[in-house]
DNA sequence: CCCGAATGAGACTTTGATGTCTCATCCGGG
DNA sequence: CCCGGATGAGACATCAAAGTCTCATTCGGG
């Protein structure tokens, strides 16, 4: 039920809670009874994203490896729920209200792993994780909605997503990626 | 007045018509003289950005020199208006409205930018010049954000979101920037 | 100074969504 | 087969915002 509202909602954030309903394929009576109000089930939905993204953190095992290819999966995993996060990332500005505390945790975890890469020298020291770490929300989200409006296949998604973020748009000579890899 | 009603939707989206009159000090009435309606407002703001964003698009002459600094340009110039580009880059996705035509435009221009970057061997190949063109949108947003919630300074706003768009958060050597500069 | 247009304030209506309630129906366990 | 809990449909009340209207006031050009 939950996962039928996230995905309306990631494609129409404005929804009305009777919409809802019939895309859950429920009577809006039912949803009402099992989230007291659209501010309920936003919340609901926040702490599902939470999860869901808590569990990609864990499973791209961020902490291993070189960060790049930390940050690579960490991607890969976030792809499924990359709809979600672009939803609840923009509601985040919409209402400005006290970000859920949950949120600092996750945020926590992903600047660390950019500070790690920096330490490593793997990432470049002029921009800071705080930076890197809205940036890849962005672009998460920015990725979603391209793929939404059909604007970049699903499937490469992830792979633009990543590309971007770590290796930017400029071109990089065969010498120099033969130093690099 | 225009003005005034950007700078609060910028930062609070779904701000009610009765907030947008008292912050453009005027009264309901006299902004329901000027626009039908909500809807109205919004396109008229729309308008705006289009236009501002075709002069940043001007003003930053992307047409000449190499791609990257006409990119970077473009940044600088878009600065001003990145709070309100990020407040019509979600307003579109909200709302599934046929987008105003005037956004194509614009789109195809900066389009046109990253083809051209490509083919003069500046920019990656296997990065589409219409991710590119979602990337920077969505970074210019994401920047605006970050500034507005005091995550990233004002004034490095625009230099983070070039330098991450055209170089990536990967680390280059001496070696590498040498060649490249 | 005078007049007409524009404004601000506020009362009022309308609208769309929300939240509450009732009731007939359905379904699974006993 | 029967019963209790959950559901779907819909009526109803409430509420916030949008939109409309009036009227006294203000402002600027003639």
């Amino acid at each position: 039920m939950l996962r039928e509202a996230a995905a309306l909602l990631t494609r129409r954030a404005t929804a009305s809670m009777d919409e809802i309903a019939k895309a859950a394929g429920i009577g809006r009576a039912t949803l009402h009874r099992h989230f007291a109000g659209r501010d309920a089930l936003v919340r609901a939905l926040e702490d599902l994203g939470i999860r869901k993204f808590g569990e990609a953190l864990d499973a791209a095992r961020i902490e291993e490896g070189d960060a790049a290819g930390a940050v690579r999966r960490l991607i890969d995993e976030a792809e499924p729920v990359a709809g979600m996060l672009a939803f609840l990332f923009t509601e985040n500005q919409l209402y400005e209200n006290g970000a859920n505390e949950g949120w600092n945790r996750l945020d926590a975890r992903v600047h660390e792993l950019f500070r790690r890469g920096q330490e490593e020298g793997a990432f470049r020291l002029d921009l800071t994780p705080a930076w890197l770490t809205e940036a890849l929300y962005g672009l998460i989200g920015t990725g979603a909605w391209a793929v939404q409006d059909r604007r970049v296949a699903a499937k490469d998604m992830p792979r633009m997503v990543a590309e971007l973020l770590l290796g930017g748009a400029g071109r990089r000579t065969d010498a120099e990626r033969r130093m690099k890899r």
